[in-house]
DNA sequence: GGAAGCTCCTGAAAGC
DNA sequence: TGCTTTCAGGAGCTTC
């Protein structure tokens, strides 16, 4: 499932395979794809050709091509999506989405594949700083050299939350998804439920410090592919699933401990974590 | 206005 | 064997 290590693994397999190259012309093949393209899959296609791309960016699990000087093809891979760039007349993936291809065909094409197609790609007018308007809203993730750890602090406090809930808050954090966030919450031995007012600033430090470690873990051996819907732009997985030490692995003993590892559901999904190492607030 | 819950979607796995 | 149910989850939307 694609987190912000995921996501910036492909982001660098666009600059390398994608970047500079002019478009031929744009497929969509699932309107779903283009749903947040609100002028709609044609008006799509129509603006897409002829423009090149410039490097691709990225701002927690958003990222993007800037077009020109006000444009961008905005891309997030949801739940299953993948870019993948391949040689034409490779046969269609079962989930093709949309198809783009280039000018210089013999470099390959890009295809937007997704199976549960949470994911999408729309194009969207960019603001001075460069980023989509749509993702105005979406905070610095803990990778970016200008994410702010006392602003992170001071917002955690104002809410009246707990503190996984807020590390899925993209407004807060971006590119914490719940692997990543069970994977910190396990090194800081905090439990999911603790309310964020709760945290004092060494312990908000100790959080950012361990999530950033997990994601650069995780990014020096390609991401992780929990499920095998997650690839690179050639297609090939990651290997950080081998590293998990609170996600799947329940009834397990703690890397730590050795205690049994619980899992509990939680908003429509599930949290791991150490019974003794992370014990319930109150 | 903020927080919590619902919904979208597909396919693998489990249950019967 | 084959059908039904459950589960996975990011983020926008709705409800409280």
């Amino acid at each position: 499932m694609p987190e912000l290590p995921e996501v910036e693994v492909v982001r660098r397999g666009l600059d390398r395979w994608v970047s500079g190259r002019v478009v031929a012309a744009a497929e969509v093949l699932h309107p779903r794809a283009v749903r947040r393209h609100v002028a709609g899959a044609v008006d799509f296609t129509d603006r897409l050709r002829g423009v090149r791309v410039a490097p691709a960016r990225r701002r927690g699990k958003y990222l993007w091509l800037p077009l020109g000087e006000d444009l961008a093809l905005l891309a997030h891979l949801g739940m299953s999506g993948q870019l993948l760039v391949q040689p034409g007349g490779t046969p269609d993936e079962k989930h093709l989405r949309v198809r783009v291809t280039f000018d210089d065909v013999a470099r390959g094409e890009l295809r937007f594949v997704d199976q549960r197609t949470f994911g999408g790609l729309s194009l969207h007018a960019v603001g001075r700083d460069g980023v989509p308007d749509v993702i105005g809203h979406i905070a610095r993730d803990p990778l970016d050299p200008l994410f702010d750890e006392d602003a992170f602090h001071a917002a955690l406090l104002r809410r009246r939350t707990t503190v996984k809930r807020a590390l899925l808050d993209q407004s807060l954090i971006s590119g914490v998804g719940n692997i990543y966030a069970d994977e910190a919450l396990w090194r800081t031995r905090l439990h999911y439920e603790l309310p964020t007012a709760g945290l004092t600033r060494p312990r908000t430090a100790e959080l950012v410090s361990h999530i950033r470690e997990v994601m650069n873990a995780a990014l020096a051996v390609g991401g992780t592919s929990f499920d095998s819907l997650y690839v690179n732009v050639n297609g090939e997985s990651g290997y950080f699933d081998r590293s998990l030490d609170a996600y799947g692995r329940e009834d397990q003993p703690c890397r730590r401990c050795g205690t049994p590892m619980r899992r509990r559901p939680w908003m429509n999904r599930s949290s791991y974590f150490c019974p003794r190492c992370q014990p319930p607030p109150g």
